[in-house]
DNA sequence: CTGAATGAAAG
DNA sequence: CTTTCATTCAG
């Protein structure tokens, strides 16, 4: 089965997909990246599309689970994002700025430029940025162990229906719950968070989707043995340099084992991350109480999804009224059918619900009647899917935004799919608990959960009193009112399923908070604050509550609360934050402590189940929402200091003496910072992990344009320049804190170059400090810059080197720009270049060396096609002396009349021909 | 979906 | 050695 299955799904995928597949995961840094470039409300599209797409793959998914589990080859589905190069990671950075200079360039044309760029950086700023990558990159492994670079082809996603975006971004990645199961090793980990990511506001996913992924990790690890994963990443003695991601690597391995690592404090929220994640997964294996220390993370992470599921679920229905949607009602009703259907089981299963709060503490149940229940489900699934494709998609969909709740859980494919059934609406609102229990290997909680969910939901279409599960609301309100809709759920939420004791005040404010939930759902993103408020709110009450210990109604109206994002408990405000944060902040530093903590006070309290599950639930709460809290606080703050003004902000405050120093001081204050805001970071834990990628990615140095103009420029000063240059250069540049300091001396030597070429650049400001000058060393050291040619594929390079290699050898050292050039003669020439420069040219090579020229010249003899390479050659000459001029007089010419376009490449142009 | 670049990893 | 894939988005 198996086989035949994924050969047939591989081949569909290939012929649909084509290769690519690879989306699926999502991956780590891709939330910071795009934070830091812009949130915009774009990303909510995509999220949406992503989410579609995801439902469609989980089913497929699904079904390919059920087949065939085991081994995946194609593990790597898994896949997060493979972690950039210094290449992309300087390409990421700066892409924005060549955007900003070349408007009218299209990617491929910056990617050129970039690369010229890149070929320019000075050797020790590519180092940065391929130290960070390295960096990176361990992080990256060691939060994803079995990661695999080439993951096979992979079939991402199967169906046809897809077609929306196998693009999107990372967004959207199809994580397949059900791959989970056969390969632990990676799926899990990414499959998740992907959800994650789709379901949630990019904003506030930064920092949850740290979570996420570290809770997967966790679940995937401890679940399929997680023994493979961990083999796989063996610490590395060797890692622990210096970074801290570095150290963060390192920190996560030693965990693994147990051991605590000593610079842990240090260790940049990264490496906490890392730690954090690789923890749970060991304490996933073992015993429960590990478990609970484990799920604290766990837990965080499903209260952000659940959360976020919520605000998803709510967003989703205003979606719903889109036109696109329109189809999604339809399923939804066919939803409700189906819904009805599972009632019957679902009632049969109440009983086991009744157990399943008993169980809560008694994770353990019979295999079999987890078993079983999955089974029920499953065929439920399969049922529905049968009756339509679209509905199943839909439902899936729903489920697995909120399943992106717990998709930590997911242990086995099976269990996912349970989960996704469940979901909960409530479930894991109500039941952070549940969460945690699903964790184990009892499924039966889940699936008793799941089916409460859908009875309540089931009820509520009956018209019955209690519960509204969400996804009913989702329907209805997709087919009816979304408000309406909302009120059920709320007023569910606050009878509670638990119901239970009492919710009299509970259900009332919730109402209320419905309505302005509603409001808050349509607004999706800008809700998010006072969601945060909220949660925040929430968490005090849920602190309150644990101290109480056994108050249901609190509890519930927690639930609700978050249920509705919108709701604001009104007397949560007044509640004192505090205590909440005072609680989290050691969870995370402490890593198990938290969830020791959550343990001890479960015990105490334990007096009855309720007792219990209301403190783990208020404890979880509360770290969830501090984290929550926490990630969102750093995200916008991010936001605001990084874009300032959204997308563009970014860029253009690179340049901006203000980016600068806020680089600067990045920069400089990385190592610093790290080790200060490491012990508040365990507060922020994961948030911080975003942070500190994000910083990490600021602290790189961004160059400006000019500084690449300059040093092609610099050729004929280099000399000069170069020389005194590179002696400073070349000192600082071993200092490795002091870039900066080292880059504004260059500045401040260069300075009268700049101010010119700053002029050049279109706006900008006036002054960017230009590091530049170290192209010119290239003189000297640069040496080593030419070599490079090895680097990289063969053919690419052979290309480019063809094209400037010329240019290089001319001025001696490397000059990208005229790479550029030659794509692009015609705008090269231009018009004062040609003039001036032929005769220029002519001193310039008898000035400069005529080696150059001999070179450029020569390899023009040789092509046969004259007429062509002439003109290339007459540029390549040009430009020569245009670089020559530029350097000497340092003047912009070019600059100024076409600063956009060609601009400063000018320069160097070659005969790419040869 | 392709491509433009570079580079790491896998085959 | 060659192929994949990572980022980015206009075409």
């Amino acid at each position: 089965m198996k086989g035949s299955t994924r050969s047939k799904e591989r081949s569909a995928e290939g012929e649909e997909s084509g290769k690519r597949p690879k989306r699926k995961c999502l991956q780590w840094h891709p939330l910071l990246a795009k934070k830091l470039l812009d949130f915009s409300e774009e990303e909510e599209d995509e999220d949406e599309e992503e989410d579609i797409d995801k439902v469609q793959l989980l089913g497929a998914d699904g079904l390919e689970q059920d087949v065939g589990e085991a081994e995946d080859a194609e593990s790597p589905e898994q896949r997060a994002r493979r972690p950039m190069n210094a290449f992309l990671l300087f390409c990421k950075r700066h892409r924005s700025l060549v955007r900003q200079e070349h408007p009218r360039l299209d990617n491929r044309g910056a990617t050129k430029i970039l690369a010229d760029w890149w070929a320019v950086l000075d050797p020790k700023e590519k180092q940065k940025y391929t130290d960070m990558a390295k960096e990176y990159k361990d992080a990256f492994m060691k939060a994803n162990p079995g990661y695999k670079w080439c993951p096979t082809t992979n079939k991402p996603v199967k169906s046809p229906t897809s077609t929306v975006n196998p693009r999107k971004k990372l967004w959207a990645c199809p994580s397949e719950p059900s791959r989970d199961l056969p390969s632990p090793k990676k799926a899990k980990t990414e499959a998740m968070p992907q959800l994650n990511f789709g379901m949630a506001d990019p904003t506030q996913m930064g920092g949850l989707s740290m979570l996420l992924l570290a809770g997967e990790h966790a679940l995937s690890t401890p679940e399929a043995s997680s023994g493979t994963c961990r083999s796989d990443v063996p610490e590395s003695p060797d890692s622990r340099q210096k970074s801290p991601l570095f150290q963060f690597a390192e920190i996560s391995s030693s965990t693994s084992h147990s051991d605590a690592p000593p610079k842990q404090c240090e260790a940049s929220a990264l490496f906490q991350f890392a730690e954090i994640s690789s923890n749970t997964s060991q304490l996933g294996g073992a015993e429960p109480v590990k478990r609970c220390g484990k799920s604290a993370l766990f837990q965080l992470a499903e209260m952000c999804l659940a959360s976020e599921g919520l605000k998803v679920e709510e967003s989703k229905l205003p979606r719903a009224k889109e036109p696109g949607c329109g189809r999604i009602r339809e399923l939804e009703r066919g939803k409700e059918e189906r819904e009805i259907k599972m009632e019957k089981r679902e009632d049969a299963n109440l009983q086991k619900e009744a157990e399943f709060e008993k169980s809560t503490k008694d994770n353990v149940r019979d295999p079999k009647d987890v078993r079983n229940v999955e089974v029920l489900q499953v065929d439920d699934m399969k049922s529905i899917k049968i009756e339509d494709p679209k509905e199943i998609k839909k439902e899936e969909f729903e489920e697995d935004q909120k399943s992106g709740l717990f998709p930590d859980f997911s242990y086995s494919a099976s269990s996912k799919i349970i989960i996704s059934d469940v979901p909960p609406r409530k479930g894991h609102v109500y039941h952070p608990h549940g969460i945690m229990i699903i964790d184990d290997p009892t499924a039966l909680n889940k699936p008793e959960k799941l089916k409460k969910k859908k009875k309540k939901s089931k009820m509520d279409r009956h018209g019955n009193d209690k519960s509204t599960p969400k996804k009913t609301c989702k329907k209805r309100q997709s087919s009816e009112s979304d408000i309406e809709s909302v009120i059920y759920t709320i007023e569910a939420v606050a009878k509670g399923d638990w119901g239970i004791e009492k919710l009299g005040e509970a259900p009332r404010k919730k109402v209320r908070p419905s309505s302005s939930g509603k409001g808050s759902l349509l607004d999706a993103k800008p809700p998010k604050k006072k969601v945060k408020s909220r949660e925040k709110k929430m968490s005090k009450e849920k602190f309150s509550d644990t101290t109480k210990e056994s108050r249901p109604p609190d509890f519930i109206s927690l639930s609700a609360s978050k249920n509705t994002p919108g709701e604001v408990p009104e007397g949560l405000k007044a509640e004192p934050l505090t205590p909440t944060e005072d609680a989290l902040p050691p969870s995370l530093s402490g890593q198990a402590k938290p969830e020791d903590s959550d343990c001890h006070r479960k015990i105490e309290a334990c007096g009855s189940r309720k007792s219990e599950r209301s403190c783990k639930g208020a404890l979880y709460k509360t770290l969830v929402s501090e984290g929550m809290l926490t990630s969102l606080r750093a995200n916008v703050d991010r936001g605001k200091r990084s874009s300032g003004k959204g997308n563009s902000s970014d860029h253009e405050g690179c340049w901006n003496d203000e980016s600068w120093t806020f680089n600067q001081s990045g920069t400089s204050g990385s190592k610093k910072f790290k080790k200060t805001k490491t012990k508040e970071e365990s507060l922020l834990g994961s948030t911080k992990l975003d942070e500190e990628f994000e910083r990490k990615f600021n602290s790189l140095p961004q160059y400006s344009p000019v500084t690449f103009d300059r040093k092609y420029v610099p050729v004929p000063r280099k000399k000069k320049r170069t020389g005194s240059l590179s002696s400073e250069l070349t000192k600082t540049s071993k200092g490795s804190g002091d870039k900066w300091s080292n880059r504004q001396l260059f500045l401040d030597a260069i300075h009268p170059t700049e101010a010119i070429f700053s002029e050049d650049k279109n706006t900008t400001e006036p002054a960017y400090k230009v590091k530049n000058a170290t192209p010119s060393i290239s003189n000297t050291s640069e040496p080593t810059a030419m070599q490079e040619p090895l680097v990289g594929s063969q053919k690419r390079k052979a290309r480019k080197t063809k094209i400037t290699h010329l240019v290089r050898t001319a001025d001696g050292r490397v000059s990208p720009a005229g790479g550029t050039l030659d794509d692009k003669p015609k705008e090269h020439l231009p018009r004062s270049l040609l003039k001036a420069a032929e005769p220029d040219c002519n001193e310039e090579c008898a000035h400069h060396g005529g080696a150059e020229a001999a070179e450029t010249r020569s390899s023009t003899p040789d092509m046969p096609a004259v007429s062509a390479f002439f003109s290339l050659t007459a540029l390549a000459e040009v430009a020569a002396m245009e670089n020559v001029h530029r350097g000497q007089r340092a003047t912009p010419l070019t600059h100024d009349g076409q600063p956009n376009e060609m601009p400063q490449a000018p320069v160097l142009i070659s005969c790419a021909d040869q």
